[in-house]
DNA sequence: ATCGCTTATGACAACGTTGTCATAACTGTA
DNA sequence: TACAGTTATGACAACGTTGTCATAAGCGAT
C-alpha cells in the first residue's frame, strides 16, 4: 500500500504538501497539486484512516447499538414494524453527513451490550447511537454520557441523555378520532400488554380524545390483549375470548382501535369467520402503518402511522449536530423529542355521517 | 482518556510491560500483572485502536455492502424475505468471532458504491462481506479482489470470488416435490418474473422433478407473473388475469408453485373472492417461509424455506476463515456455495394418498 | 533598492502502540 | 564458582499522518 510518503517522493515535494493536497489546504500551487493528485492515482495511495486518527482523533465513526438486526424475527411475533426501519432513517442521514455506521447488535444478552460499548470507545466512534426495538425506558451506562449519545426508539428516565420516541399519546388521540370524527359513538380499545408503555401512553390519547368530544368511555370497550411472553398461539386464542365478549355487549362497540397492525390483521380473520363485514359492521383502525399488512388487507386498514424512518432520522441529525457542534434534529433544546405519523386513511372505518 | 504511558507511569514499569499485559503475552510476572490491571481500571484505561492499527495493520473489523437496510421498504413490493435477515445470520457469526461489522448501506445509486469501498479500504477493513438484497449476478469492482470478499446472496460470473448463495434450481425441485409426492398430476408454476435468476433455476428444478416422476409438463401451467418493475396493483391484476385462465383450462392444475409467499397470498385473496377453498379445491406452495405471511395465512402455507440466516452464517464463517487463514464455512473449496431449506408443511397441500 | 506582507513549501515533532533488540536477574548444572 | 539457559524487564524505533513553526519566494508600495 502506497503510503504518503511514496506519493511525495514520486511528485519531488514533501509529505507535507501532500498532506495538504488530500486536506484541500489553501497555499498550494495550483501545478503541484495537479501533479500529486496524479501520482496520488498513479500509485492508487489511499489515506490511512488509522495514522490520521492517531493526530486528530477523528474517526468519522457513528456507533450504533442496536437489537434491530437480531430482533428481525423469523418466527411471527406480538412485534409490530420492523425495527430496521429505524436503521433505516439513521442510514440516510449519516450517509449525507459523511459519517459511517459501526453497527453492533447486542443480540440477547446485556452483557455483550458492555463489551460492544467498550469496543465503540476503543474504536474512537465519535457518538454513540442506541437504537430499542420498541418504545422502553433505558438506563444509559455511564460510558454513554462521556460520549455524544441519543437514544431512539427508547429515554432515560432520568432525563440525562437526548432521546426520540414515539408520540404514542398523540398516536392514540389519533387512532380514537379516526373513529370519533366518523361518528362512531362506542369506540373500543384493544391494547398491547399493559405493561408496554405505548399501551398506557395510547390510552392517554385515547382518553383524551372523548374527552374533548364529551363522549363517556366505557371500561367494557377497554383491555389489553395477552400478556408479555405469551406465543402467538395463546395470544390469538385470548384475542378471540375478549373480543367475542365484547361483540356479545348489549351495547357493542361500533369501531375497534387495535395495538398493533398485526392485531388488526388477526381481527380480520376473525370476522371472516364469524361472518361480521368489515367496515359495515365493524370498523377497524390499526397502529403501525405495517404497509404489507395494512395494504394488503381486504379492506385496506386505516391506521396510525409509526413513522420509524422519521424518527432514525431525527435522532441521527440531533446526534450529527452534538457532534458537529451546531443545533441539529427538529428539537434540538427537547430532551425527550416525540414525533408520530398521521392517520393513513383507507377502507376499514365507516363514515357515519 | 489515559494512555498506555499513563498507566506505566501509575504502575512504575515500562510501557513495554503495560503493552505485554494487555496483549496477554507471557513472561510478565504475576504480581506485576496484577498491579498493571489494577492501574487500567484505576484510570479507566481503554486501549486506542487506530495507534495499535498503525503497528500490527490489523483492525477487526470487517466491511459490510449491501442495501438490505434501505431496501426495506415502507410500501409493499414484490420482494419478499427481507434480506436483513441475511445480516442476522452474518452478525451471529461476526459476534462470535469478535470481529466487528461495518455495515454500509449503497442505498440507490451505484457511485455511492465506490465511494464506500474506497471508503473501508482506508479504514483497513480485513474482510469484505458484499450482500446482494436479492439472487443475482454482480461483477466486483477490483477492489474487492484485493481484500478477502465473499460475495452473498449473489456470485460473480467469472468465479474470481466466493460466493453464498440459495440453491434455488434445488428449491424449485422441493416445492414441485411438495406437491408431486402427495399425488398432484398437473402442478402449475407462477414465476416472478422471468429475468430474475431465481425463477429460471427454480423452474429448472419444477421441470426435474417432473422428469424424474415421468409426469409430463404441460406448458399452459407455466407462467411468469408481470415485469421487474411493475407496481403493486398492476402485478396484482396480472396474477388474476393469469390464474383466471390457467383455471378455465379443460384440465386445470390442482396445486400451485408459488414465485414467493407474498404471491400466495394474494391467490389466497383471490380465491376467496372466486370461492374456491385451500387446499381441497386447490393446493398452493409458497416459497421463502416468510413466517409473517407463511403463519399467518389460513390455512397456513406450506412453502420451500429460504435459509437467509443460515446463508449469512456460511458466508461470514466463509470469510473469517479466510482471513483467519484456516478453512472455514461449509464448502471452502467451492466457489459457489448452495444453500437450501426444507418444505415447511403445513396446510395449504392436499394429500391424494 | 528596501520594506512589509502574502503565498508556497518544507523540516520536524508528535500522536499511542508494538516489534526488535539488549540486558539484568534468576535458575539449574557441571 | 563459573557457565549456559531461561525469565522478566526496559530502551528505542517505527508505523503514516498532521500541527507547528520556519523560511524562501513573490509582490506591491515606498
Amino acid at each position: 500500500m502506497a503510503t504518503i510518503s511514496d506519493v511525495a517522493k514520486a511528485a519531488g515535494v514533501s509529505v507535507k504538501t501532500v498532506s495538504r493536497v488530500l486536506n484541500k489546504e489553501p497555499n498550494v500551487q495550483a501545478s503541484t497539486r495537479e501533479r500529486v493528485l496524479r501520482f496520488m492515482r498513479q500509485l492508487d495511495y489511499a489515506p490511512f484512516t488509522a495514522a490520521r486518527t492517531m493526530r486528530t482523533k477523528k474517526t468519522g465513526l457513528i456507533g450504533v447499538l442496536t437489537r434491530a438486526i437480531t430482533s428481525v424475527s423469523m418466527t411471527p411475533d406480538r412485534a409490530g414494524l420492523p425495527a430496521v426501519n429505524l436503521l433505516k432513517g439513521i442510514q440516510t442521514v449519516m450517509d449525507q453527513s459523511e459519517m459511517l455506521m459501526m453497527v453492533a447488535d447486542t443480540g440477547e444478552n446485556s452483557e455483550n451490550f458492555m463489551k460492544l460499548t467498550q469496543t465503540f470507545r476503543e474504536h474512537q466512534v465519535e457518538g454513540i447511537l442506541y437504537v430499542a426495538n420498541y418504545h422502553q425506558e433505558f438506563d444509559p451506562p455511564t460510558a454513554f454520557l462521556e460520549i455524544p449519545t441519543v437514544l431512539v426508539n427508547c429515554f432515560d428516565k432520568r432525563q440525562r441523555l437526548p432521546a426520540v420516541v414515539p408520540d404514542d399519546s398523540e398516536g392514540g388521540y389519533l387512532a380514537a378520532e379516526a373513529a370519533l370524527s366518523k361518528g362512531h359513538q362506542r369506540v373500543g380499545l384493544l391494547t398491547l400488554p399493559e405493561t408496554i408503555i405505548a399501551s398506557k401512553q395510547r390510552k392517554i390519547g385515547y382518553l383524551r380524545a372523548h374527552k374533548e368530544r364529551d363522549i363517556l368511555v366505557d371500561q367494557d370497550l377497554i383491555s389489553s390483549v395477552g400478556e408479555v411472553g405469551d406465543s402467538p398461539d395463546v395470544e390469538q386464542q385470548t384475542l378471540k375470548k375478549i373480543l367475542k365478549a365484547m361483540l356479545k355487549l348489549k351495547n357493542p362497540p361500533t369501531a375497534i382501535c387495535c395495538g398493533n397492525d398485526k392485531m388488526a390483521m388477526n381481527i380480520y380473520m376473525l370476522m371472516q369467520q364469524w361472518n361480521i363485514s368489515i367496515p359495515e359492521q365493524l370498523s377497524i383502525i390499526g397502529f403501525d402503518d405495517y404497509t404489507l399488512v395494512s395494504e394488503l388487507l381486504n379492506p385496506r386498514l386505516t391506521t396510525v402511522q409509526l413513522p420509524y424512518v422519521e424518527i432514525g432520522e431525527a435522532a441521527a441529525a440531533l446526534l450529527i449536530g452534538k457532534i458537529k457542534g451546531f443545533e441539529g434534529g427538529k428539537n434540538p433544546n427537547k430532551m425527550i423529542n416525540q414525533i408520530i405519523g398521521p392517520v393513513v386513511w383507507r377502507h376499514s372505518v365507516k363514515n357515519f355521517h
